[in-house]
DNA sequence: CGGCTACTTGAGTATTCTCAAATTGTGTGG
DNA sequence: CCACACAATTTGAGAATACTCAAGTAGCCG
């Protein structure tokens, strides 16, 4: 593999949220991952996966930690009725199974949204990496830590929020991941379905739909299928806190 | 303080769900503290609420970790904007404010639901003592795991059970937390209130009353204000998968 | 170009919420 | 110990949001 120094970009993001969206704490970005030292221990596996493939599923021995290094994915769980869930939606920069760490075998699973590019951190060299750079072991668990705010934060989103309070809470979301990994957080390019939406966000597709065409008819967005521009992020920022003051 | 070595039964709690319940993977009981480890390291200080108090509110600088040794409690988030919500009910063995580390003040609240008694574990010291015992280390990553894990069952739950799921769900959870400890599973008290399940839940005070007296009017419970007998677990397991077959 | 999937839109329904009131329990002071 | 005030719970009726079902349109891939 291309092992040469590969510097993330990673380090752009910070605890600090630089400009939050109201409604949602921006725990989301929290989390850097060093891989130039994990390198140094860790031998790391580069997997290359096509839209719809998947990284790891549920129930197959959990051997790994994974970080992407380009495209995205999504997590998902199912319960065993087949209920299911898009609990995460990935992209570089992420840390993808550690929700797994001491499992027997990876607890849900991890599904290419388009062409990416993903670097496989064998767990157990990764563990052995912690115990000796603290460093390290603090990263981890700083992941670990903003895993839990974000799941939070968007849990305090479904049960307070709306349909198309959490749609907008969602792009603006999206918008600010893309802002830290320097791409434009006024016109991106949605890697997942409407129904993936829906689903991370507790609703069903069409809701999803009739919200973004509602927000674009107000003027808040420009929506073209998967394309979405951020036209008035003031006012997006305002649906998705209070806006139960809605006059069609 | 008493500082008698005082073995924390927690370990009869285990990774493995001996009795799941269906909808609801069983991962809340997961992570596992050796206290008794930790005091060789760790100054303990040993602090006791009285229901309503907080052991700690968000924003206030965070110093420590806390271990419930005794009593109930309840985690809190507030958004800027007021809106709220009961992020997760604690109980003897549960480490609480991991949420916050690597923040420099807590990121939620803690209040107390009746009389409690709470070890605080200093976080500096902690963070000395995980990187001398690798265990240790490795017993909060199982936490922080664990911790995401129930998080994720749970926001699974709310994406895809109705409110009387919900309620059911619950009631088989606390039964299952009560059963860890060595109590009744079949018969408790809750701790909190109508509100405090119905935040905890999304739903409304209002909808886990109706809920609890039609669940109650079917025979599978029998509920006295915070009193609750479970009568017929396995009917209510089913209603907390299936159910939507509902013929009131 | 054809078949498929994803997305959009509409109409009616249903679950849950909101608002309101009654009831019951809890704690405090007389 | 009782009376009172306050908080929590229960119940009802109506409203609203989001869902279900259905159809139609539009992109995508081979």
């Amino acid at each position: 593999m291309n092992a040469t120094a590969f510097a993330m970009p990673v380090a752009a993001r910070t605890n600090a949220s630089p400009a939050g969206i109201p409604g949602l704490p921006d725990y989301s970005t929290a989390g850097t991952i060093d891989v130039n030292e994990i390198r140094k221990y860790v031998p790391v596996l580069q997997h290359r996966l096509h839209a719809g493939e998947h990284l790891y599923r549920a129930g197959q021995p959990f051997r790994a930690i994974y970080l992407v290094h380009a495209g995205f994915l999504k997590n998902g769980l199912v319960s065993d009725d087949g209920r299911e869930r898009v609990t995460a939606f990935r992209m570089r920069g992420d840390l993808m199974g550690v929700e797994s760490i001491g499992a027997a075998t990876h607890v849900c699973d991890a599904q290419a949204l388009d062409n990416c590019c993903v670097w496989e951190l064998p767990y157990p060299a990764m563990l052995k990496a912690c115990q000796r750079v603290p460093e390290l072991q603090m990263q981890l668990t700083a992941t670990l830590v903003a895993e839990i705010r974000s799941d939070r934060s968007w849990m305090l989103a479904h049960s307070t929020l709306g349909a198309e309070q959490r749609v907008a809470a969602f792009l603006l979301h999206v918008a600010s991941r893309h802002e830290a990994l320097g791409y434009s957080d006024r016109h991106f390019v949605l890697r997942m379905s409407r129904a993936d939406i829906a689903s991370f966000l507790a609703l069903k597709h069409e809701t999803v739909t009739r919200a973004l065409t509602h927000l674009s008819s107000l003027g808040l967005i420009a929506v073209q299928l998967r394309e979405v521009h951020i036209l008035d992020r003031e006012a997006l920022c305002r649906v998705a806190n209070i806006a139960n003051t809605k006059l069609h």
